[in-house]
DNA sequence: GTCTATAGCCTGATAGAC
DNA sequence: GTCTATCAGGCTATAGAC
């Protein structure tokens, strides 16, 4: 997996780190053109290192690629979706998570993994898969899990909690992220999100509040 | 925008539609790979001519590449997804739409053409609006006629339709899309498209419902 | 219009000096 | 590890015979 790295402790501060300069420069020019268009070349002019040190670093452009990708999951992904605080409120609780969520989905960063990963699903299927377990997978669980506890709080009933977390981020996918994802729309206003959050956390509280409410 | 292209009307069947074969070897090799991992030689072979001939066709690849997607929008997006009859009951019709709008959406067609022009909208932006425009602008707005619809019926009492339409078709892009979009999942069951349309009509409904129901 | 052949360039990847 | 120089092959596009 991990290619043979020794960490020096402590440095010249940029010369050292050669393979990160590389990954860097894989990164934004793999995000903005897609992997066939990207050529090592540009890599290696973009990263002010030669062809030869590239390949020194990673065995081959597929390699450097795949590197690439799981470390823009583990850094983007990972925890920081939703270490999040929710209260006992369904309408106050979802709202922070739609609008967490659509904060992260509707970021430049995530915008661009998504087109690539789709762009290279039918050659690279691992890539799609680890995608979706790093990603919305967790995502959906998570949502699972809250929603469950608000049916044991009485405050909300859904049937079948991962259906409903299903449901309730789908709607968030809606016109705005569309128009983002096809790049038709450069950046969502935070008062866009906020509206499409609220709106969105009303519907879903109001579908499956409990039908005797709190009498 | 079309090349000059006299129709003659009939003769040995497969051999004067030169264009069409080449346009339809464009389409598949375009679809499963993307435009750039895509060769003329390779389409060429596919279409089995020889490259100057597919030249004197279509002037460059990205001139067969836009003309090929024109083509595959009119074919699929046009008419097809809602000469709908819909009725006054607002879950049977809003099932209808869903069932309607899963289906188009989960075919392995739409999926190919919606990776292909996400994959090339950063090198071509007016292939994401003509994408936009022809498909889920259109579906967007007849959902919210019919929401308009159900309104003056006293049927539901959807605030804003144009928004609550962004919301019904966003809950249909759950889970079992994004699988399918990644490829994960190769077909979608006609059970699984039917639950998730049902489950999708109802929570609508119960969120639109009108305060007063008909007491 | 259709072919064969090829120009001219860019690609991913490597050899060998330092 | 890093460089310069280069390989062999694939790419888009075209020239010229028929």
């Amino acid at each position: 997996m991990g290619a043979s790295r020794q960490q020096s402790p402590q440095m010249a501060k940029e010369l050292l780190g050669k393979g990160v300069l590389i990954q860097e420069a894989a990164k934004r020019l793999f995000m903005s053109q897609g992997y066939s268009a990207t050529s090592m070349d540009a890599i290696a002019g973009a990263a002010g290192v030669s062809k030869a040190t590239l390949y020194a670093h990673f065995k081959s452009k597929q390699a450097l690629f795949e590197a690439m990708v799981q470390e823009r999951f583990r850094a983007n992904m990972g925890e920081n979706l939703l270490p999040l605080h929710l209260g006992d409120d369904p309408y106050e609780g979802l709202l922070a998570v739609a609008r967490r969520f659509l904060g992260m989905l509707l970021s430049q960063d995530a915008l661009a993994a998504f087109r690539l990963v789709l762009a290279e699903s039918t050659r690279l299927p691992e890539l799609s898969e680890a995608f979706y377990r790093s990603g919305p997978a967790r995502t959906l669980q998570m949502v699972a899990t809250y929603l469950d506890y608000l049916n044991q709080q009485g405050r909300l009933q859904v049937p079948d909690t991962a259906t409903g977390a299903d449901l309730f981020l789908g709607q968030l996918k809606g016109k705005l992220y569309l128009k983002c994802l096809l790049g038709l729309q450069n950046e969502a206003s935070s008062e866009e999100i906020e509206r499409h959050a609220a709106v969105a956390a009303a519907a879903f509280v109001a579908s499956f509040a409990p039908v005797v409410p709190k009498k």
